[in-house]
DNA sequence: CGCCTGAATCGTAGCGCTACGATTTTAAGC
DNA sequence: GCTTAAAATCGTAGCGCTACGATTCAGGCG
């Protein structure tokens, strides 16, 4: 809390405004609130007198008054990662333009962070809640079962949820990769993860990768990363991979930032991609389509999801959801290039 | 605004606590804003009563009753670049750890919505305000002019400003590029920017590399990127560019990713970095130690601008800062490596 | 011309909390 | 045991707005 009191900074309330626009503040806040209710001529003194003082409403005065407010809470582990930002960025100008006003918080991946921020969010007593995929404290889960906001799960789909879902299948993304490298020949592989410990949707797309190599008689080492550091201390690993396990002919990694660390070290080793190493990414980056050679990867509906999600809040908060309605599995796309 | 009203949702007040504890809301309200002024004994009873109930505190009514907010609004032209994430992820970090909530909006390098949003924000009688730059419109000026909580202006830095400054001169980010180039022996250069009509700061960093090299008697062209495309479209226009102006033997980047762009295109057309071309880049992103060859770049202080915004503003809300710590200019770091 | 109806406006009572002065409790000192 | 100051607790009066029922105002009609 801010310890310097600024109180009496002059701000102007709703009764100033009706003064000045000689009606009654009730009047005023109808106008603000329905302005469609209040005759033209009411409604041109009060917003030339609004014009006049600089009126700006108090949202929390409102938001007490309804006991209602125009706050969505999204969490997600961190903004830093386009994926995440560019869903938000997407939730962000649809909610903002029905009026919503996002609370935004940084999980870290960690649900102890999560539970911590989802109560200060929800001490703003939010319209609505968005959070990242299905893992959640304990207290968390109890706090979320108790309140009546509704809550959407994002970016992760297959388990039941707390109320609406959207997503995609990450074990299903891992299996399309894998897939595509079988079909292309390749049995011995590796899998190149970032922030594996972390980072429960990585693991997930690993496990579908591996249930769907070793299905087939191949063989997956897994290498993971650590840090944050997503493409410097990978050409060491990649250069260490490569050395201790001679036969591999494919490698897989968590992310396309990833696959452009082990892109760069096969430039540098002149490994000819894919012709002795097949790659692939994931998220599809923008840089994907450029790289020499251009990145197989797989390309998930980052923007979709806050589409969807800012549609399915709006739709909730107008009326009940039928239960069909609340899961929505929005697929992913191999994009096929020349890296695998 | 919320349409559905979700009053009623049993939630639990202050005087439901006050009442399972035996004290008085008034005692209550103590314990959470100054635990240590309440005897031990007090203290336990609520604490109890607090995790017995699941009560949470309602933020709105405490900040309208208190008229002050631990709100502080946070404008940047666009959470999906990294530079502005990770200031944003540092920032928050330290406001959260004070006690602050941040209030993030995108405005997408356009000053009407920064407009908007400010006025947005300003509902929420926020205790701090922290915005991109110096470039704002008129009405903005003069709405933030009349506010009384302190505004911090970031990443930029060289004009007097509206309170307090953190950042860096862009200017002197061109000059710096420039210079290293000039002293590599080049003298034909090409300038590519994303962004360009809207990014005051990339214009910045043009304005600076160019003054550097005509003032050393060099030529400089510049190349826009249209619209969001970084490393894609790059391929394409650094073609055309070097077919066109043969003579152009170094480029220097608005950022590391359209960098990346004109490097895979020079790997393609087997033009040779440094040697052939020189090329640098904005931003020192993590992959650019690992490009072959590496980038080199400038390094911005991303996360400490995020720490210093913090440090400031905290500063300014305890007590007045003097006139000589309210600017702070960060700063750049020119970070060689191989690729001029 | 009074009556009725719907539209426009208004007044009052909170929303859940904090500030702050009043009151009570505690403990120290003699 | 009494006094007194300090510490702990409490009661009241809002914070600026909205909800909602009460009131006023227009106009149309018998």
């Amino acid at each position: 809390m801010a310890k310097r009191q600024r109180r009496g900074s002059q701000r102007i309330t709703m009764g100033e405004v009706a003064r000045l626009a000689n009606v009654s503040p009730s009047t005023v806040s109808l106008y603000l609130r329905r302005p469609d209710e209040v005759s033209p001529q009411r409604a041109e003194q009060i917003q030339s007198a609004i014009d006049r003082l600089g009126y700006l409403p108090n949202t929390m005065a409102g938001g007490l008054a309804s006991s209602r407010s125009n706050v969505i809470g999204v969490l997600v582990p961190t903004i830093t990662n386009s994926f995440f930002s560019e869903t938000l960025e997407t939730l962000e100008r649809h909610l903002r333009s029905a009026g919503y006003q996002l609370l935004i918080g940084n999980t870290e991946f960690d649900v102890s962070r999560e539970e911590e921020l989802i109560r200060s969010i929800l001490s703003w007593n939010p319209a609505g809640l968005v959070v990242t995929g299905f893992l959640h404290s304990r207290s968390t889960l109890s706090l979320l079962a108790r309140t009546r906001t509704p809550i959407v799960e994002m970016w992760d789909f297959g388990q039941p949820g707390l109320d609406m879902v959207v997503g995609f299948s990450h074990h299903a993304c891992g299996r399309l990769i894998a897939e595509h490298m079988l079909t292309s020949g390749r049995r011995r592989t590796a899998f190149v993860s970032t922030n594996f410990q972390r980072d429960v949707r990585a693991r997930d797309r690993y496990a579908g990768f591996r249930d769907s190599v070793e299905a087939a008689g191949g063989t997956v080492e897994l290498c993971e990363l650590s840090g944050r550091s997503d493409a410097s201390e990978t050409g060491k690993l990649t250069r260490d991979l490569l050395e201790s396990h001679p036969e591999i002919e494919a490698i897989a990694c968590s992310n396309d930032m990833v696959a452009l660390g082990v892109l760069f070290e096969c430039q540098r080793q002149n490994i000819d991609i894919p012709g002795r190493l097949a790659l692939a990414g994931f998220g599809n980056l923008d840089f994907t389509r450029s790289t020499v050679p251009p990145l197989t990867t797989i390309e998930p509906p980052r923007r979709e999801i806050g589409q969807h999600v800012a549609r399915l809040l709006l739709a909730s908060l107008e009326d009940e959801l039928a239960e069909d309605e609340k899961r929505l599995d929005l697929g992913v796309r191999l994009v096929v290039r020349e890296s695998v």
